[in-house]
DNA sequence: CGGGCTCTTGACACAAGTCAAATCGCGTGG
DNA sequence: CCACGCGATTTGACTTGTGTCAAGAGCCCG
């Protein structure tokens, strides 16, 4: 089957992406040595190993995590279309945390190696990488002050929040609301609470009727009402971020 | 009085640093505009704001930090000399979080234009960038980690070896222990814990006799306890990172 | 039909938050 | 020189959010 061309990428076209000039879009052709479909379930990147590739999803979800030795994981983030996977084990020696496949995921691949060209030849690529490393940090630290100051509610209203904006950013939202593939457990090791826990939260929002996730389809019934308890304005610029 | 030339920087000749080349620190050394000197308690950054400066403290300690509407604070993480500070004003369009310094500081100032330069110019230099923000990335996340799956007491252990490790890596630690000159209150707000429990966290540490933190100087009396404690192994290899 | 996930719910325990007050330094001004 | 106020640290008593345990329900799949 013929591989989506950057020319024609799916996700260049919406505006929380930085805009790319033709002469960067031709490199990251390039750059690019080709596309892979994984199903459910598999790890993409492991804490520890040091991938030979970079991935950008172009469809599918999946998650970013820690695991301890106790067994339990901390999920750092949930990836979405348009992320970019394995920058960490591209600069630093190898990744600190694991990536996997929630749903079945294409991605793009791109050559590890090919990191240095795109700081030697291609300085704007190489900003935009900075710039992206930036982004993550800034979402890391909010979800570090979500978990570290607000109870279990305003945890689980702001992460509704933050995935239903992103999802909306990249059209992935429709009348029925939007695709949500995780597991109870995920969002539970996501905002530092227990399943059960995360589970009577989730309640709570039914019954209030502000949110409704069911069937792993996320439902926003009240999004002034949600924004309110995630302490998160309505009328908020989106994060632009740049698009590898 | 004279200030500190790039050649004879204090803290180069530290391992934990990665390695410069004579090139890239006369490059540095051009990048530098001037030295800053300011008091406990000073703004460096402010949330939302753009510097037109980015800083690397040569000496003295201070802390970055997110306020909530509320009024309470989340700290991200403890600023030593050898950290940069305002990378994500460089490459994002505002800071998203707030330095302040918590002692007298010395740092060397960079300009933020000098940036794009080090970009086009310099891409070890630009790669290393790229690789710091990928080192806040790894610790935050940790700090994500230790405050969603840990109680209290690990999580003031594993900060303490942390700073420790830190301090120890850059010369600071003695044989009294280490200056530590934040208050009970920023390890509170750094940890996601009321100041009250972590004051009694505290007194559980100096009651087992594993480590005393009195007078902004905490000394470690059993670092084998401390880090079973934080649950990390006591032969771990230390964070390379590069120095700005 | 049975086994294995995931999701739900209820009962109970406990870690951590809140409230309140005492102590200790320390700098300031009378 | 001492009284005072202020900030940081301590401590105790009480409350509550969240974790843990346990069991059942719904569902898919072999």
């Amino acid at each position: 089957m013929m591989q989506t061309e950057c020319r024609r990428c799916p996700l260049r076209k919406f505006p929380i992406f930085v805009k790319m000039t033709d002469r960067e879009v031709d490199f990251m052709q390039s750059f690019k040595v080709g596309e892979l479909k994984v199903d459910a379930g598999t790890t993409l990147m492991m804490e520890g190993s040091n991938s030979p590739q970079l991935y950008t999803p172009l469809r599918g979800m999946g998650l970013r995590y820690k695991t301890f030795e106790s067994g339990e994981r901390q999920v750092l983030n949930f990836v979405l279309p348009g992320d970019f996977i394995g920058l960490q084990a591209g600069v630093m020696h190898e990744m600190q945390h694991s990536v996997e496949a929630t749903t079945h995921m294409t991605l793009c691949v791109f050559d590890r190696k090919a990191l240095w060209t795109m700081f030697r030849d291609y300085p704007e690529r190489a900003f935009d990488l900075t710039w992206l490393a930036a982004v993550e940090e800034h979402f890391l630290g909010e979800s570090l002050a979500a978990v570290g100051h607000m109870d279990g509610l305003g945890r689980v209203a702001r992460a509704f929040v933050r995935l239903h904006d992103r999802a909306l950013a990249i059209d992935l939202v429709t009348k029925d609301g939007m695709h949500l593939p995780y597991k109870q457990q995920d969002l539970a090791d996501a905002l530092g609470l227990s399943l059960v826990h995360t589970n009577k939260t989730l309640k709570k929002l039914r019954e209030r009727e502000i949110a409704i996730w069911r069937d792993g389809q996320l439902k926003i019934l009240s999004y002034p009402k949600l924004c309110a308890m995630a302490e998160l304005s309505e009328a908020r610029e989106p994060v632009l971020r740049p698009l590898i």
